[in-house]
DNA sequence: TAGCATTTGTAATACTATAACATAACGTTT
DNA sequence: AAACGTTATGTTATAGTATTACAAATGCTA
């Protein structure tokens, strides 16, 4: 507890179960996946999930990978940036990066053109370090 | 026409009619949509587009929009470029973009966290020109 | 507590993608 | 041309992902 986290104003029960378990998992979950997760504690349809996602989506406390189908917690203290995502295709690990530069450049590519950006996905594909040293073997 | 157009390494029948179906769309379809725009070709199964759509993404010929579930012809003379896709939410327009900076940058993210990068999604939801311009009046 | 907005529950359905298996077309070697 | 392996195709069924529609419950606030 060091200082004031004061991020939450006030999650519904849903809501905090579904970014508990998000939280828990230490990696990215489908929104079936957090349906089974989560029967123990009354989740009965999908539209619970995908409600709660919504929402903490909207919050910011929730991230979707667009490539994966699938949902994680969003970086502490990074709540208003927008992630780079690693994701390695063996493993399934999955990491966040910021980079100012990155940002900036997608800010010119749009200015350039007219765009107004809203939101946006940034993943990248491939192997983490783990799995890269595991297929040199 | 111009000069050596030897990219088509020789497609199959189905694969030219979604690699046509797509370039005459002018945007993004689904595979759904593009089922129903080929039935007139014979197809029948949504099978018959998403072998398709994979042998042509191997070819580089087209490319997929994963915060779309679309997919769209590669840019012409860029089908070894990573493209940046700029989405209007409004109108449903996309333009592909090429940046090498911004490549660049997903490298070094890359580097350094020891992430061998394999390929990238780089997708930017907003509003187009047009768009923004109606939005004004 | 009456009224209104938000959240929740539930069932049904729509949309997206793949598995499994049979058949046909193609290329190459004899 | 016949035999073979490979690739592409056809077809049905099914798996996986997401939303619509409507009813009931909860919470806020006047």
């Amino acid at each position: 507890m060091s200082g004031k986290t004061q991020e939450k104003p006030k999650l519904t029960r849903n809501q905090t179960l579904v970014l508990d378990a998000l939280a828990g998992a230490g990696q990215p979950l489908g929104a079936y996946a957090l349906l089974e997760v989560l029967r123990d504690n009354g989740f009965k349809a999908p539209l619970q999930v995908y409600r709660a996602l919504d929402q903490l989506i909207d919050l910011k406390l929730v991230l979707r990978l667009e490539s994966l189908n699938a949902w994680t917690v969003c970086c502490k203290d990074h709540h208003n940036e927008t992630p780079v995502f690693a994701i390695c295709d063996d493993c399934g690990s999955v990491t966040q990066h910021f980079h100012d530069g990155l940002i900036q450049n997608l800010k010119t590519i749009s200015r350039r053109n007219g765009f107004t950006p809203d939101r946006s996905v940034i993943e990248i594909h491939g192997q983490c370090d783990n799995c890269c040293t595991d297929a040199e073997l």
